[in-house]
DNA sequence: GTCTATAGGTGGATAGAC
DNA sequence: GTCTATCCACCTATAGAC
């Protein structure tokens, strides 16, 4: 959080109060004020807020890209690189946390309009990964052949995301409070997330379906 | 749409704008044009733009409560329970288009502190209702033990609520664009749901790890 | 109940000194 | 590069006529 250049300062600042608050009842002065400069200055760097809000989000969505997914790579078995995408997708989060919250909002405010490239960049990338994963799996007969491996990426990725965006909501669901859950429970549920997507991809031989 | 009163106007107006811009770029001018009634009219009925907006909140959360839940104890089976789960929670969210970005605005601008008690409870009505279904299931040997039952809710309900947040983001992976995957993509998505669900629950008695 | 008119405040953005 | 001062647009909210 020490900056070297007021520029970092200043998008450290929009972050956080981006993230807290949103786009619109966030203004120039107060993130002049959070990042201890002139809110004029902010003009010296930008055009205007959008601008300034868009180059604050490429800088996390560029950060985002960097983080290899190699670890997939090295896995052996098919369940393990399942396995592997997700911790991948843990040690993003948690490495960003203003990052669902921003993520969130430039879904219902801006229609993602903000982030259309980077999204289509990233999606080049992690989620066609899980795919060919998931595809290979299935060719291979370890996994169900059933699902399109598309849907099936959005049912695993969909676990993580939903638990860290709805925090707050899952802190209540889970009778924690607001605060959202602790550490170890998120991180029991980070596992558990892992073992049901393999679960659900698994092709088991001969499923019995039972009648209560 | 033709609404019998004004004040029904003037909030079925504010709730397509909040939902669509959000609180703060929303105006009381255009809420009053969008409805067809002077701005000022708007001051008669609500005190201010915040009591306006608790007002949409109420009726639409109202209005959803409603909504039994006896879809699932009609059902016969387990694994229909399940199905029959994840179909509640897909209608209540196309027959209100606007509550899931009202929903996530609510939980992220609030932290879902002073959400709406309403919102909590339903939701957390709903949640463990779900958790009661997986674990008869368990008790019964059909679905898997090793599944804590509310990770497993929560992995279930992540699934319809992530592609329902991040729409935008959803429809780009899918190659659609911002505009979210189309209708019969979405119905395509909310079946495979039940199914990768259900995948996940049923337990395999000897299920096969094959490596690759 | 519904309108016109306007007060009062705040936020984005610019001009210009240092 | 950074700051002071300020303009202009726009928004919430009120006063008061009809």
């Amino acid at each position: 959080m020490t900056e070297a250049t007021t520029q970092d300062a200043i998008l450290d600042a929009a972050e956080r109060l981006f993230a807290r608050q949103g786009y619109a009842p966030t203004t120039i002065k107060q993130i002049g004020k959070e990042a201890d400069v002139n809110s004029a200055l902010l003009y010296y760097y930008y055009d205007n807020k959008e601008t300034l809000y868009r180059a604050m989000l490429q800088r996390i969505l560029g950060q985002l890209l960097v983080r290899g997914a190699d670890a997939i790579e090295r896995a052996t078995t098919h369940a393990d690189r399942i396995r592997a995408f997700v911790r991948m997708q843990v040690r993003v989060l948690v490495d960003h946390p203003h990052f669902p919250q921003l993520f969130v909002r430039e879904m219902v405010d801006h229609q993602a309009s903000h982030a259309e490239e980077a999204i289509t960049n990233s999606a080049a990338g992690a989620f066609t990964r899980l795919c060919a994963v998931i595809e290979a799996g299935q060719r291979d007969g370890v996994f169900r052949r059933s699902f399109d491996p598309r849907f099936a990426a959005i049912s695993i990725i969909a676990q993580i995301a939903y638990f860290v965006i709805a925090r707050p909501a899952v802190g209540i669901l889970l009778g924690r409070g607001t605060g959202g859950p602790p550490r170890e429970v998120a991180e029991s549920f980070y596992q558990h997330a892992e073992e049901f997507a393999l679960s659900a991809l698994m092709a088991a031989s001969p499923s019995q379906e039972t009648s209560s």
